[in-house]
DNA sequence: CAAGTACGAGAGCGGTGCTCTCTTCAAGAG
DNA sequence: CTCTTGAAGAGAGCACCGCTCTCGTACTTG
């Protein structure tokens, strides 16, 4: 087969990705705990074995979904940051975390999938990993045009920062080309990356039912809170 | 019966208690996804349809281990800040995340039950707001003495504050007798509760895998942070 | 002592994830 | 064009699950 797949092959990618997309309608419906295969494979008219042929498991569906989940959410980060560019850094920050949690809100149970409890197993996949991340690069993305434009700040809390904290892997990518940003930036990042996740986490998974009233208000605030944190200043009247 | 439950009274206790302790048992071993009543009772030397005489069902098993869970978690964290007092606030502050941070990583997946995705409707069932609330009102208790103390700083980022974000079960709170902290720290609290179990759950739940490798002293250095941004200034030298 | 009741046992229902076997059918090799 | 091979789906079946119902028993209470 060349570049374009041959007819059989297109239809197995068809029916998988039938099979995922109904799979993430119930997941919208009903939960990642009551996602059942053999329904799955009912409302698509197939028999639950079949449906075998294209997941070796439950936990392998699943696994699908959450790669998907993070694909979706990080594209969503993507796109804002590119809608408004990362000249007015702070309007950048703040555009991507409001898109962050707007996907978050709308996709409670994908939310779930990829950010509350691990369900399968205890250590993701390693095909995860990387669709993971990209939330995160973008995060890195508008601290590093901030520190291009000499506008990263230093913390002001007194030990903030910490050494060797970061894995190699991190540590390569801080030094790949084009990457500018200094490594003690990055586990403030870090820290705010996790920050921001409680933020919504706490949101969706309803703990502040009955503490917070608006929280929109509190999110936007915050958002700014940790933009600070991180070292982000106003942009300038340049902006 | 007088204050002293009779005979089958307490034996009810105890073997609710059992089943508990069981379940736990599994919970910690397999995670609130694989808990099985069969596997519990069988382990327990009953068959499965008496489990019921105790609790009317597996959600109802899991939400006592919810609120058993939370209880412990609020018992960690009272513990900690009466080991050191209040009026050292900053070593208090420190004391309480750590006591925190260190039973989620000692007990993940009861963690996981409480702060993961909800797994049992969407609707925490009412009994467990109080249990769920015991750590934030630690670290009111730690705010409100260095309020108390003239200490408690405003916000160095400009807009960090709202109005009317709080619900009216917290305006309630805040006003009660031996509260004096103002209303608008309170959301500057709750924003920081949220970060401080973002922080954690970050690590517990893996998505610190391969990003960062000394997790404490990012926690340690983050949890400073977030003292000061609840308004926590180092304590002085009289403390 | 008698009545009532809480408890445990057991069978059973419908559902689940997953495996195995069997048939069909279409694509590629000669 | 025939033949082979392999993938896809159907169906039965296994072990397990949550949950319900019934039935004997043992204990508490009037």
């Amino acid at each position: 087969m060349g570049v374009i797949q041959g007819a059989k092959d297109r239809a197995r990618a068809e029916v998988a990705c039938a099979i995922k997309d109904q799979a993430r309608r119930q997941l919208a419906a009903e939960g990642a705990a009551r996602l059942s295969l053999r329904a799955v494979a009912r409302e698509l008219g197939m028999v639950s074995s079949a449906l075998y042929r294209y997941f070796p498991s439950r936990d392998d569906l699943l696994t699908a979904l959450i790669v998907d989940a993070y694909n979706a959410l990080g594209a969503t980060a993507e796109e804002a940051v590119e809608r408004v560019g990362t000249a007015d850094w702070m309007r950048a920050w703040s555009a991507v975390c409001r898109a962050v949690r707007r996907w978050a809100l709308d996709h409670p149970h994908e939310y779930a999938l990829i950010y509350g409890s691990p369900v399968p197993g205890y250590a993701a996949p390693q095909d995860t990993v990387a669709p993971a991340s990209r939330v995160a690069l973008v995060l890195l993305e508008v601290a590093q045009s901030a520190h291009e434009a000499g506008a990263l700040a230093e913390p002001d809390v007194p030990g903030a920062d910490c050494r060797s904290v970061l894995a190699d892997d991190v540590r390569l990518l801080l030094r790949e080309p084009g990457r500018t940003l200094p490594e003690r930036a990055a586990p403030r990042l870090a820290a705010v990356w996790a920050q921001l996740f409680g933020l919504i986490s706490f949101e969706v998974f309803g703990q502040y039912n009955a503490v917070i009233e608006d929280r929109e208000a509190l999110f936007e605030a915050t958002v700014l809170v940790l933009a600070h944190q991180v070292g982000l200043r106003p942009t300038g009247p340049d902006a």
